[in-house]
DNA sequence: CTTGACCCTATACTTAGGTATATAGCTTAC
DNA sequence: GTAAGCTATATACCTAAGTATAGGGTCAAG
């Protein structure tokens, strides 16, 4: 039986073992049990934890968002509602980045459709655009 | 007549004056003439360049990417076809984090929607998925 | 001639999520 | 029993784009 020491959770979940150590230091995970020359001794749980720590970072949440994920996991009486406001929330901000890369991805497209790519700076439409004077933000 | 002190560059362009030096630390701005006592002493020009730093960033250019710009842009035989390849690039990477940010979205979605808002979070769809063993990536 | 508003430089701090390094102690295989 | 390889703590470093602060000099008005 191996020993469940950081090196075997890290390679385990796939990160490196000064990951575990910044997650644990961040309090996303549990200061573990230690043997008695101090070495951590975890379990497979950990493992889990922090393979719900990476799905979670898949899908754009913070770290401070996955705390209160877990914390909201570890609830007992914890609502599924809280779960669902978080996730909204986060939606919101998901479809915001992607309506602001959308907004410069539409200027800049036609910028570069029409930019002939030959002669000097002096007619690129996409520089003279960053010359342009009108305040109009990005929407 | 009022001297163009970095004060009031930064009032004309929008920017915090620790921002103005930053850039001139960054390269983006040149070193302005001094005056005896050892005042910045800045042209009108200063202030479009800073506004062309502000479009360009608002376009999801980095620093580092509009110092290029800049540079092309002061260099008489630049070919047009340089900045329309950086253009091109960065379209490419605005297109991938969209498609990330999509990604996230169309996951995050329907688990929302599948989420009850009641009931204990033993049951939320949401946390269910993030313990999901699948290896699947964002893709 | 002093006060307040401005400028100078240099350095540190910020967010986010780690990664790297230094110094020391433990463990294990040969 | 010793060398490789692991672990411990603490601290520094990284990117990005700034913001904040400290300690000093300058300028203009009253």
């Amino acid at each position: 039986m191996t020993r469940k020491t950081i090196g075997w959770v890290a390679k385990q979940a796939g990160v490196n073992t000064q990951t575990v150590l910044y997650y644990e230091r961040r309090g996303l995970l549990p200061a573990p049990p230690r043997s008695i020359s101090g070495y951590r001794l975890f379990n497979d749980e950990t493992v889990q934890r922090i393979q719900f720590i990476k799905r979670a970072k898949e899908l754009g949440f913070t770290l401070k968002q996955v705390i209160t994920l877990l914390e909201l996991q570890n609830t007992e009486h914890a609502s599924c509602a809280e779960v669902s406001r978080m996730a909204a929330n986060h939606l919101h901000d998901i479809a915001s980045k992607i309506h602001d890369l959308e907004s410069m991805r539409d200027t800049l497209m036609p910028l570069l459709e029409a930019c002939p790519k030959k002669g000097t700076v002096k007619s690129c439409p996409i520089i003279e655009s960053l010359h342009q004077t009108d305040k109009q933000g990005i929407s």
